[in-house]
Parts: structure tokens; C-alpha cells; sequence
RNA sequence: GUGGCCUUAGCUCAAUCGGCAGAGCAUUGGAAUGUGGAUCCAAAGGUUGCGGGUUCGAGGCCCGCAGGCCACCCCA
């Protein structure tokens, strides 16, 4: 046992496991430009209060799983840091700070990094984890909901996910959600003694939570609670129904969830969440976001409505494993310079630089060690071609060997560069 | 934060009732001094997660801690 590891609940990806996340954050940042979103890069850390703010200060996000930031001798420094828990609370104080109110409405972001939660962790559940997110600030229509959760779902699709489930929800607004939540409330009191003791404490705190239990007991209370699809205002129906109707125009189909709650305060109106075909487990979820009408201004900004997503890439990742979705190869380089001599190491450094300079990706074996053991490598490696250099090398020319065809010629050490080049090409579109 | 199961070499796992810590794969070297993923031989690799206890003797039993997994909680 080594004696440091990685941080609890943090975890190393190893060069196979960040080839996988570094396709996916390319196929990202490809998707977001083709929709039009404009890529963004906020600290990892934020005044706490941005979060409590922004994120509410009795959700569980808050107040049991912010990493809190010590830095500096501590009274030198009045501001209090958060490593930032989600993207958007973070995305939005941005908004503010630069004036994004003066850009063209709705600003449409995305962005892709690690988020921080203090939790226990669990699998498909990390301390440190990763999300790829988008967020639109600044357009109340239910048409821009349409539009992040179609951008969503092509994400998953295009990452090679079988489609996933998409769950919506509507949790009203300010107009027509007290009410609603205060009704549910009153409805669960009078069926209080046969509350068990972790709900009763969720109805003091937050008791939209209750529907989304499964205590057995609960199921049948559910049964019969009021339901939030019938209380919705006039204005939160008619937006739901929008989002609907716009996402059968595209074709997109999706189950209505009425339990669907989210755990920061900040949603309003639209909730979703994605979950894979073949779910099982309870960290089912592989992303999921909402409409957050409110949150820019109770981040001191004039009331400006928002909605955005985020996707958790290690969950996908463990998702695509489970769907047998084969992870991407090991990068590897078209050649590798070995020599007869072992230890001749300059040579084949020099040779190395010169590929390279002709844009060939191509390393040397400078291990000092026999030929037959320096091609074992290069074939191990995954070379395409061996490039040997002996006494030819007086003559110019070195032994350039396919080593998946097992065949091999001699080239000019002049030519070599060119002769790579070329064949790297056919060999890619062959 | 609560409960259950687990932890032996880099990886996957053995080790009878408490009695000399092992194998396969991987790594390195040799067989083979200029030709590769095969084969054979060998080497190296360990505070048995950490700390304490019981015992003549602990990888195996007891206690505590850490880490992993599972469920809860929560969420991505």
C-alpha cells in the first residue's frame, strides 16, 4: 500500500480513463459551437455566499456538503471560499460581474470542469466530480427549455449512449409553488403519526422531498397527495405546456414525472433529468437541470430568467461501460526509432527530432537494451512502423519496418519524414 | 451523517483448525551481440490497509481507525 493516496472520494484518471473523458469534452465543445453556445471558464472557488445565495441555504448542498476554503493566516482574510458544488451559481455571478445584461438576450454559455461536494461517496458518487454544462440567461420562452434539453440528449446520442429517458417535471414559481408546498405540508400533518421519523424531519425542511420517497408507507400517502401538475398557475401551465409542445415539434419524447424535485432552492418552473435505458442503482441520474427564474436576481441582478443543464461525465462514462460502448484506444505514435547499437541512444534521439520536425508523431527507444527488446516495445506500444537504424546509416538510409505487415524496406533518412507521412495517411483512411 | 459487507505483490486472487506469505498476469533480464506481441528460464516485486489486543505463535480471532463497495441520506 502506497503511503499517500488520493484524497477520499477524489480519483486518478489514468491515461485510458482520461482518453475517455478527454473525448467526451471534445465531443462538448464541439456540440456546444454547433449550437451556438459560447464556451466560459469560471474559478473553481467562489465566495461561499455566492452558493448560499445562489444555491439555498438549507438545501443539503449547502449546508452539509461545502467544501469550505481555508486560505491565507485566516483574519487577514474577511471573504469567505467555496470550492463551487455546481457550475451555474459560479456562471451566473459572472453574468453580473461583466455586465451580460448588455449582450444580445439570452446569453448562451457552456461550459465543462470539475464540481466539488463534501459527500460520502459511493459508487458513480465522488468528492470531486466533472460536469459538462450549458446554460441559457435571459429568455423566459419555454422554446429555449426546448432547446438545452434537445442539446442534452444529442450530447448522450453522439457520446453513443442508447437513448436515454427523459423525465420532466413543472415545480411552479413563486405565484403558485408556497401554496402548493404549504398544502402538501398541511396534507402530510394530518397523516402525521404514521409518518416515520426521517419524513417527519423532511417535512420540517423541505416537504416537496416527501414525494420523492420510498419508504414503503410513503407510497400510499403519495398516492393520494396533492398533486403539483393541478396546481400550477396560469402563467407556470401554459409554460409547461409550451416546453411540451415544442418538444413533440422535435420529436423528443418524455415522461412526466410529477415527483421529480430538485435539491437546489434556485428551480423554478421546468425540471428534467436524463436517465439511461437500462438504469439500475440509485445513482441513476446522469444529468439533469431546470429553469432558474430567480436566481439572478437573488444574486443582486435585476430579475432575469435562466435554464440550464448539467451532465455528470462520470456517471456517463460508467454508463457507456455498462452499454459495452467500447472506451477510445491509447493515443499512440506512428513510429518508434530503435537501433542496432543499445547504446547508441543519441542517434535515434536525433532521427526522433527529425520526424517530428516533419510532423510525424514518433518517439525513440533510449532504454539501453538489444534491438529484438526495443521492437518488442515499439510493437507493444502500439507503433505502426519501426524505424531501425544500423550501419545503413553511413549510406543514409535507415530500415523502415511495418510492423503490422511485418514487411520492411530501406529508405532514405532524407525521405523518411515524407515516407511516414504519407503512409499514416492511407493507413487512417484505409 | 447512519447501517451492512469488504481490504494479502502494480492487477486478479490463493494460503485446510491460528503453524515457513504463494500463483497467474504485468515488469525487468537471459535463451537470441541486427529484427517484435509467441515459447522457455530467471529475477525483482510484501510492514498481509494502519494501530492496538489475545496467543508459544496472527493474513485468519477481538477492539479502534482509514479506505473501497452496497443501502439510506443527497445528487450528477
Amino acid at each position: 500500500m502506497a503511503r499517500f493516496q488520493a484524497p477520499r472520494g477524489t480519483r486518478d484518471l489514468l491515461p485510458i480513463e482520461k482518453t475517455a473523458f478527454s473525448r467526451l469534452e471534445s465531443i462538448a465543445a464541439d456540440l456546444a459551437e454547433r449550437y451556438g453556445y459560447q464556451p466560459i471558464e469560471t474559478p473553481l472557488f467562489e465566495q461561499s455566499e455566492v452558493f448560499e445565495r445562489g444555491v439555498g441555504g438549507v438545501t443539503d448542498v449547502v449546508e452539509k456538503e461545502l467544501f469550505r476554503v481555508q486560505a491565507g493566516r485566516g483574519d487577514e482574510e474577511r471573504e469567505r471560499w467555496a470550492l463551487r458544488p455546481e457550475p451555474t451559481a459560479g456562471i451566473v455571478r459572472a453574468y453580473l460581474q461583466h455586465g451580460m445584461q448588455t449582450w444580445p438576450q439570452p446569453v448562451r454559455l457552456a461550459t465543462f470542469g470539475p464540481m466539488f461536494r463534501y459527500d460520502r461517496p459511493q459508487a458513480g458518487r465522488f468528492r470531486q466530480f466533472w460536469q459538462f454544462d450549458v446554460e441559457a440567461i435571459g429568455d423566459p420562452g419555454p422554446a429555449v427549455d426546448a432547446e438545452i434539453i434537445d442539446l442534452a440528449r444529442r450530447f448522450y446520442l453522439d457520446s453513443g449512449l442508447a437513448e436515454p429517458r427523459l423525465l420532466l417535471n413543472s415545480i411552479g414559481d413563486a405565484a403558485c409553488r408556497p401554496a402548493y408546498v404549504a398544502d402538501l405540508a398541511a396534507y402530510y400533518r394530518r397523516h402525521e403519526a404514521r409518518l416515520p421519523a426521517i419524513e417527519r424531519n423532511r417535512l420540517e425542511r423541505n416537504p416537496l422531498r416527501l414525494l420523492d420517497s420510498k419508504e414503503p408507507v410513503m407510497l400510499e400517502l403519495n398516492a393520494a397527495a396533492p398533486s403539483i401538475g393541478e396546481r400550477l398557475c396560469g402563467p407556470c401551465a401554459e409554460h409547461f405546456a409550451g416546453v411540451t409542445a415544442h418538444l413533440d415539434t422535435i420529436g423528443i419524447a418524455s415522461t412526466i414525472e410529477p415527483r421529480l424535485v430538485r435539491g437546489l432552492d434556485y428551480y423554478t418552473r421546468t425540471t428534467f433529468e436524463f436517465v439511461p435505458q437500462d438504469a439500475h442503482g440509485q445513482q441513476s441520474a446522469i444529468g439533469g437541470g431546470g429553469r432558474y427564474d430567480g436566481l439572478v436576481e437573488l444574486l443582486g441582478g435585476r430579475p432575469t430568467p435562466g435554464i440550464g443543464f448539467g451532465i455528470g461525465i462520470d456517471r456517463l462514462i460508467l454508463a457507456l461501460t455498462e452499454q459495452g460502448v467500447v472506451a477510445p484506444s491509447l493515443p499512440h505514435p506512428t513510429a518508434v526509432v530503435v537501433g542496432a547499437d543499445p547504446s547508441d541512444t543519441a542517434t535515434r534521439l536525433v532521427i526522433a527530432t527529425e520526424l517530428r520536425a516533419a510532423g510525424v508523431s514518433a518517439r525513440a527507444d533510449l532504454a539501453v537494451r538489444k534491438l529484438s527488446r526495443q521492437l518488442e516495445g515499439a510493437a507493444r506500444d502500439g507503433a505502426h512502423f519501426a524505424v531501425i537504424c544500423g550501419d545503413e546509416l553511413d549510406a543514409g538510409q535507415v530500415q523502415l519496418r511495418d510492423l503490422e505487415a511485418g514487411t520492411q524496406r530501406v529508405v532514405a533518412r532524407a525521405d523518411l519524414g515524407r515516407e511516414l507521412l504519407r503512409a499514416a495517411k492511407s493507413h487512417r483512411h484505409g
